[in-house]
DNA sequence: ACAATGCTTCGGTTACCATCGAAGTATGAA
DNA sequence: TTCATACTTCGATGGTAACCGAAGCATTGT
């Protein structure tokens, strides 16, 4: 009966509400320090320290001194995609925290998924490259065409530098708002990176949403156009699903 | 704070190490009655009730009644991709529970995963299918191309009707004892019954190790073949790697 | 009808661990 | 040096949940 991984560990670790709001307050992809997620968990330093400990000493937080500050993040992007699909999992079959809450629908059109775009602009984002060609679905992985890199490269993204690096390109992760798939991998961070270093968008305080300006949100709506057009929520037809 | 999906609800229901054990047993696909998960948890049956009503709530597990026996299985295949996806992560990082056993280089060898096969055998079919053609890998995704649809049928699988299916042909699933990819989706599920078809292999009573009759193994290691042959453990070169 | 099997419910016990106050260490600022 | 900030360690407390014995249903067999 004592076979195999240890997932009871990772579970529990995962499994104090604390300790998950921890992790999903790190989903922004910034470092925090101890205090901070303190607050995020909804609960003291002390016990922040002892939980931050413990997740460390399970290796799904890396930690970094810096002056009398402690910055924490996710210990690899293998706790990130974890941490997607677990996310992904529950959302399938409703385990929603359900607090509607005012930042809610921000958080659904535009968020951050540890380092790539999520919620309704991320998914509309992965279909339109899909439909006009730019990117292959192929079972349930994700393939860059080269068209679509020619295309990437006049956006100003060079696939080259991405290709080098061992992690895959393209990956699709399933979004727990729109119960559909967005892109991740490196091809989805340099997106995400470029948004930001274009002034389309930045990130809020201490929250995971994406705010876009409105003339740059003209522009991404323009970018990725979806076929069945007419607004920008409910789309039918499902490219790239699940 | 309060939003997104709950991961601490399933982080906490796997987090128990009985449950856990319960799951990891019906990670075997077969379907097992709550006296048997009971032993599998290391409790009672009392106690295992308990366990077996908070995950069937949690809609981990199903359960269906026939006669006085009550047969519990994975709710559906998202939890056991969940499981699989925990059981990588959790072995990449060493979290292992070491009590090497005796049953444990069978397993390493050749195992059920949820649906398909796995281990040392699970990998190198996998290459071996990648190294003639049969399956491209692009990205983090499989796809079978036409050649290999053809030589499937001839070993007696109609890719026809799984590709009616919703659910993907292929799909790339982490081995937990060789940290490399195998063959999962329905296509890695229609091969491993092939083989119990053929009566080339048998699942054992309560583990999840799967045994080849020595016959079965020298056709099976013929039909897959790998290319820096001279055994079959070591391999070098990493076709689908991740 | 009666016994046997499989499982659930109830009640009480135990053990663990999340929590916080208070005190201790480290870094930086005045 | 002294104070302030950031964080950890220690110790005590409390609540929760895992656990099992015993009793209660349900189904099957004789």
């Amino acid at each position: 009966m004592k076979e195999g991984p240890d997932i009871a560990q990772i579970g529990a670790l995962i499994g104090d509400p604390a300790r998950a709001n921890m992790l999903t307050a790190l989903m922004g992809g910034k470092a925090l320090t101890a205090t901070e997620l303190a607050a995020a968990g909804g609960i003291t330093v002390q016990t922040a320290s002892s939980h931050l400990a413990k997740l460390e000493a399970g290796q799904l937080l890396a930690q970094r001194k810096q002056g009398r500050h402690r910055y924490f993040t996710l210990a690899d992007d293998g706790v990130g995609k974890l941490l997607e699909s677990i996310m992904g999992f529950a959302a399938g079959r409703g385990h929603l925290r359900h607090r509607p809450g005012p930042k809610e629908p921000a958080l659904r059109k535009a968020r951050i998924c540890y380092d790539h775009l999520a919620g309704d602009y991320g998914v509309r984002m992965l279909d339109s490259l899909v439909a006009k060609g730019a990117i292959d679905v192929i079972g349930d992985g994700l393939a860059l065409t080269d068209k679509g890199e020619s295309e990437l490269k006049c956006i100003g993204i060079d696939i080259g530098d991405l290709k080098s690096s061992r992690r895959p390109l393209c990956r699709s992760c399933l979004d727990w708002s729109e119960r559909r798939a967005h892109l991740a991998g490196s091809l989805g961070k340099a997106l995400l990176s470029n948004f930001f270093d274009k002034g389309w968008a930045r990130r809020t305080a201490e929250s995971r949403s994406v705010i876009f300006s409105p003339e740059a949100e003209r522009q991404f709506l323009m970018l990725f156009p979806v076929e069945f057009a007419g607004g920008l929520t409910p789309r039918e037809g499902q490219p790239a699903q699940l």
